[in-house]
DNA sequence: CTCCAGGGTTTGC
DNA sequence: GCAAACCATGGA
């Protein structure tokens, strides 16, 4: 275990929680994450000092990209001409960061998302994990990791169903055949531009105009894209008026909405 | 038992 | 084009 310091926004139990991974859990009173073949344990000892189980240079080339550690929030929470909601969602929130995931995690991820509360999102996909990821031993525990296309190869829809995807598995199933058709698939966009990616994201079936921006926003570090839920939607239409507050906000936009999004789903 | 969950696709007008 | 119907499953 080393020790490092984050001065920025750095709120471990709101980063996993606000509906942007379902692998982040709490193990030993560490903060547990898992990107790739990585597994970080994590805690705080002061406020700007955290305990990390992995190398120096595993926390640069991994999880400073991975927490978006280059972006300062802060500047971004002190925005002017905010609509009240907002501000209140702000102040909640603080201490969140727009993680960047893998994108075929995130594919699988969201269209498993549809219609699944958020526990049952993530029960389903730790099935899938320790079905056909690869176990990592880790001080703890042993860890699975998010099963690549190659792992799911010779997946059929009965196997994935009987890992509670019900409606989903064939969207699934047609996402792995996709990738093993064509795997660069999910890299040979990452220079479009947001609408182009969005049709590209599209393609794939049982993902549409939410899903992909989940994609976007989590994996592609498209910061303008909102994914607009059932919360998100009662956001515009309750809250607000029925004007969206988030159009006028540029490139902080889906930052917001993860603000918010939390927010909904923590207050009262 | 009923209702709903970080929606998307298909169908009917 | 648009709204409604339908989709599996687990948990409250």
């Amino acid at each position: 275990m080393i020790t490092i310091t984050i001065t920025n926004d750095f709120d471990l139990y709101k980063i996993a929680n606000c509906g942007q991974c379902f692998r982040a859990t709490m193990v030993n009173n560490y903060h547990r994450f898992i990107t790739g073949q990585h597994v970080l344990y994590i805690r705080p000892i002061s406020e700007t000092e955290y305990e990390i189980s992995c190398t120096d240079q595993e926390w640069t080339d991994i999880w400073g990209p991975y927490f978006d550690l280059h972006r300062e929030y802060s500047p971004l929470r002190r925005k002017r001409k905010l609509h009240p909601f907002l501000k209140e969602a702000v102040q909640c929130g603080a201490g969140i960061r727009v993680l960047k995931q893998e994108p075929w995690e995130m594919v699988l991820t969201f269209i498993i998302s549809q219609r699944k509360s958020i526990p049952a999102i993530a029960s389903a996909i730790e099935m899938m994990c320790q079905r056909w990821g690869h176990p990592i031993q880790t001080p703890f525990e042993i860890v699975y990791t998010f099963p690549t296309p190659s792992d799911l190869a010779d997946v059929t829809e009965d196997d994935l169903r009987e890992c509670s995807l019900g409606y989903r598995a064939p969207y699934i199933y047609h996402a792995i055949q996709l990738l093993l058709d064509r795997p660069n698939f999910l890299t040979e966009c990452t220079t479009y531009r947001d609408d182009k990616l969005d049709t590209h994201l599209q393609q794939i079936k049982g993902v549409g105009a939410k899903v992909a921006n989940c994609i976007m926003l989590f994996a592609y570090g498209r910061t303008k894209r909102v994914p607009i839920d059932t919360w998100i939607e009662k956001v515009i239409n309750v809250e607000c008026n029925g004007i969206n507050p988030f159009e006028r906000l540029g490139n902080a936009a889906g930052i917001f909405q993860q603000y918010a999004f939390y927010y909904m789903i923590h207050r009262k």
